[in-house]
DNA sequence: TTTCTTTGTGGGAACGCTCCCGCAGCGATC
DNA sequence: GATCGCTGCGGGAGCGTTCCCACAAAGAAA
């Protein structure tokens, strides 16, 4: 049952000024702490803003300044762990900082709905944007904004000129793959992400790289799409092959997919056939056998995402080069053991 | 690399009225798709818009209006997969309607903190407020605010005078627990969810009906919290009751540990022990084996909402008897089985 | 003393829209 | 032929802030 509060128009900065005996202007002053305004004044202030329950009028505010409080975040629309994640840790780190978050999330991540929502953010005039779009054909949506909006890419384009916070792919890769090949395997085997996700793509360079380094041959390579069935699709064909040991997967959820085509093939995990997952979802230490993955920490990536972009709209001027790395770590757990002996 | 645009300042009504030699009212009712403007200055105005590549301003608007088209949601700031599917379910609804989503997530579900977030959106002077707290603490935080703002309430309290949206939890945990009693199981445990969330209330509740409809002995009621963790840990016990045959767990996720648990117990599924979840999260098809599960429509749901909260924005009246329940749907898969033949 | 700065305050304009009202032109009605 | 209503359009006020400028009082510097 909703109590009745009237409100034939809530009270304005006006009626607060009128309530305290002083003009509109010097409530302004009060609440936004300017200096120059006695102690007196500021108490009488401060009463007639508490006893009307005066809430300043964040959208006037917005126009006259021609910016708001507000950051808008773009995010591909899906239940994805990773963005998913990011953008509830987003909301938080811009929280903490006083600033609302708008979604304005792309159900498809090409040019034309990423520029789409980023024009929707514009005519709410955020004061900054987010950008995890973490594919090639964000760039050009991109590339054609005002230079003075203040921008930070997630996972983005490395090559591009902006300001970027990305989770370390390629190191949190070559860790696994590190892992599989101490653990004793002569190779390793990956199913990658999508092709078009700088992510999959980084994920797919660790893994190269840590093969060379070690010397050891490069299994060609097989191509999911983040999603369990691609897992399972591809753990079919990877059942068949006596001679895979190791696997490295692109997430959990393709390990997961893995898991089971290996299981209905009885080959069993991790005594025929080692894997190492990517993302840590907070299932996986429940899988069968709990997976061991590689954590990116999401909090840390909003965080110096909400930092950098904060720094950009303070200073007006946005710093193409700031850049920011998250290490992720390896999370040990059971499904990885040495090679059967053969 | 961003390519240089000058912006002192983007171009405004009146410079689209200057161009196109109308007045700024004009302007404004081409843009607002009023009648009486004639076919000819319309074309005028529109083409003076596309020149200048014109924008509205929203802030603007917003502020002479009085509301925005932007609708608040106040979500739990978790990845949990039901909360978080909503969310981007949400976004895409408000979207296909024109509105913008603020998002305004609480870390913990208590009043207080539910009740700043509702602060926080009206603050912003959003068109509506979806709420998904499905906690009882969430009732009195939405007592407190004004009449007229439109409201709808996601999996909230049943007894609370308000519109409402909800999964029909009780039916789906009916249909889970029948599908088991049908198998031949002669009753069925249940790993419950947070005591205090109504989702989870509602799955109990339904599990008993259903017990109680077959005239089957109601075992003792296991409490979770949605996490495999909480499967594992009451799996734990679970596994070493030869009597237990059946299982319904809260969520996919609680089923997930309970697999675990069962599978280091040596215990077998679906041949000795069968086991129905809920939410059909997209691994659940992955789990070994895989998950027989319930699957509720969260699109449907989301569809629903911005619904009945458009409504109630045109209409200016919040009609508080509005509901709408969503059915969700058994999905049969592999883990449920005749009880073993003792 | 006179002048200059500093501190606290108030009065308006402006932000970019929408809303209210007025008004000319024109066909329909009495 | 006068009155009415309807269509198409413009002028101005106002939404609730912040910003720019003015100005009085009080102290510091000349």
């Amino acid at each position: 049952m909703r109590v009745s509060v009237k409100r034939g128009r809530p009270p304005g900065m006006m009626d607060v000024a009128r309530l305290a005996g002083v003009s509109h202007q010097t409530v302004s002053r009060v609440l936004n702490e300017h200096k120059n305004v006695s102690e007196q004044t500021r108490l009488k202030v401060r009463a007639a803003i508490a006893e009307l329950g005066y809430r300043p009028n964040r959208t006037a505010r917005a126009l006259v300044t021609g910016t708001s409080k507000v950051i808008g975040v773009v995010a591909p629309n899906t239940a994805l762990y990773g963005p998913s994640s990011m953008l509830t840790a987003f909301e938080q780190a811009a929280q903490e900082s006083g600033f609302a978050v708008n979604v304005g999330s792309v159900r498809s991540l090409n040019e034309r709905s990423i520029a789409d929502a980023v024009e929707r953010h514009l005519d709410q005039r955020v004061a900054g944007l987010v950008v995890i779009a973490p594919v090639a054909s964000a760039g050009p949506a991109l590339a054609r904004l005002p230079e003075d909006v203040p921008l930070v890419t997630i996972d983005g384009d490395p090559e591009r000129a902006s300001t970027l916070v990305t989770v370390d792919q390629v190191a949190g890769a070559r860790a696994a793959t590190e892992h599989l090949l101490e653990a004793g395997h002569s190779t390793v085997w990956h199913i990658s992400g999508p092709a078009d996700w700088f992510d999959a793509a980084g994920r797919v360079r660790g893994w190269e790289e840590a093969l060379k380094a070690a010397g050891a041959e490069q299994p060609p390579l097989l191509t999911g799409d983040w999603s369990a069935e691609s897992g399972y699709r591809n753990g079919k064909l990877l059942a068949r092959l006596p001679e895979v040991t190791a696997v490295f997967t692109a997430n959990d959820h393709i390990a997961l997919g893995l898991l089971r085509a290996l299981s209905e093939h009885g080959r069993r995990v991790p005594e025929e056939i080692s894997i190492v997952g990517f993302d840590d979802v907070p299932q996986a230490a429940y899988y069968t056998p709990p997976l061991t993955t590689v954590r990116p920490d999401f909090d840390a990536v909003a965080t110096a995402g909400v930092e950098l972009l904060l720094a950009q709209i303070e200073s007006g001027t946005p710093d193409l080069s700031a850049r920011r790395t998250i290490a992720p770590t390896l999370i040990p757990r059971d499904s990885v053991a040495p090679p059967p002996a053969r």
